[in-house]
DNA sequence: ACTGTAGGCCAACACCCGTTGACCTCCGCG
DNA sequence: CGCGGAGGTCAACGGGTGTTGGCCTACAGT
């Protein structure tokens, strides 16, 4: 479905050139407004070669939500130190690469988009949710507040980039949110 | 401001018509896939005679996005009842009408869209927060934490349509995210 | 009854999009 | 040396877009 595995070609160069152009077209134009042309134009070759590449523009969008969430080691955690380790990481995912931010600003115009969000979310915010909520059957609800708060803060931070979320220092973000997450994870059902 | 006048004009009904098919045209498609054709579609017209009434989609735009995000009377509150209040009142807005969901998703695609709700934010959310912060000078940080998860709940709640998050009850969803509000608020900076 | 005008439709314009297929230009290999 | 194919360009197609201006029509004021 994914990524065809092909061997080492010369024109690797190029094709990473298209993926490369195409994740920061994306991530700040949106699907809509990313055109194959000015994708094309930034990497310096003709727009069929996106086509011959990658198929469609859809093919190529395919290709740059690829996304893991690459959760840290929580095995050996201390459990009350489980909203500032996450808080801490995902800070550090969204301001690693575009490829979140990409995958927002899409999500909230193309199916595709909100399908591999949601995609994302199911299989592997909520499995690494399950191994330390107290009940592992509402490890569904769990994962989704989580998430609403970690995107939520994303959103006005990185997207909207509203002025007082926007300035707040790292620390500062995690100081608030890690509480929150951590009652989400880990507090009795209220 | 918007209720049901009696139209002194044949024009007013057109004048509405447009305005409310454009409303749920953009709240479910977005600005840029949300067509002058297919609105004027909907509203059984011309194309022609949204430019005529509108000036421009931009224009047509600007008028559908006029939100008043109302609070109720906070003044004679107890303070520790603020969280609860604030979220129920945010689930009614987000439930009511389209303005919001249309807000949220063209404001992250489209530049005048998210103008508009960072002047939201900055006229009717932090000057309501101003009130019952401990320290009126980071009113506008308390606002924005506040901002980012009743915005991310109705991402994943409205938008996206996780399925845990919108299968939740309203009672739920107050009841978790209630106190996370209330602390952004009135706890003291950590 | 006549007519000016507001309300509405139709067809077209200029532009941009994703996508296609014909063509060119090297370079490695026989 | 010949040549086949990979890597790349070019121009075009069909369709959709926002927007414009000319034309029709029904009704209100005289």
């Amino acid at each position: 479905m994914t990524g065809p595995e092909t061997p080492r070609r010369r024109s690797d160069v190029t094709r990473t050139a298209i993926l490369e152009a195409a994740r920061e077209r994306f991530a700040s134009d949106g699907y809509d407004r990313a055109t194959v042309r000015a994708i094309a134009r930034d990497a310096g070759i003709d727009p069929s070669m996106v086509m011959r590449y990658y198929g469609s523009k859809e093919g190529l969008f395919a290709a740059v939500i690829d996304v893991e969430l690459d959760f840290p080691d929580l095995g050996e955690l201390d459990p009350d130190r489980l909203g500032v380790v996450l808080v801490t990481h995902f800070l550090e995912l969204w301001e690693r690469d575009t490829v979140l931010r990409t995958l927002l600003r899409v999500g909230v115009t193309n199916e595709s988009g909100s399908d591999r969000l949601r995609q994302v979310f199911a299989t592997q915010l909520v499995p690494a949710a399950r191994a330390f909520v107290p009940d592992p059957a509402d490890a569904e609800r769990r994962a989704a507040l989580v998430a609403s708060q970690v995107l939520g803060m994303a959103l006005v931070r990185y997207v909207l980039k509203f002025g007082p979320a926007a300035d707040m220092s790292r620390a500062d973000v995690i100081a608030w949110l890690a509480p929150t997450v951590q009652r989400y994870i880990t507090a009795e059902a209220p």
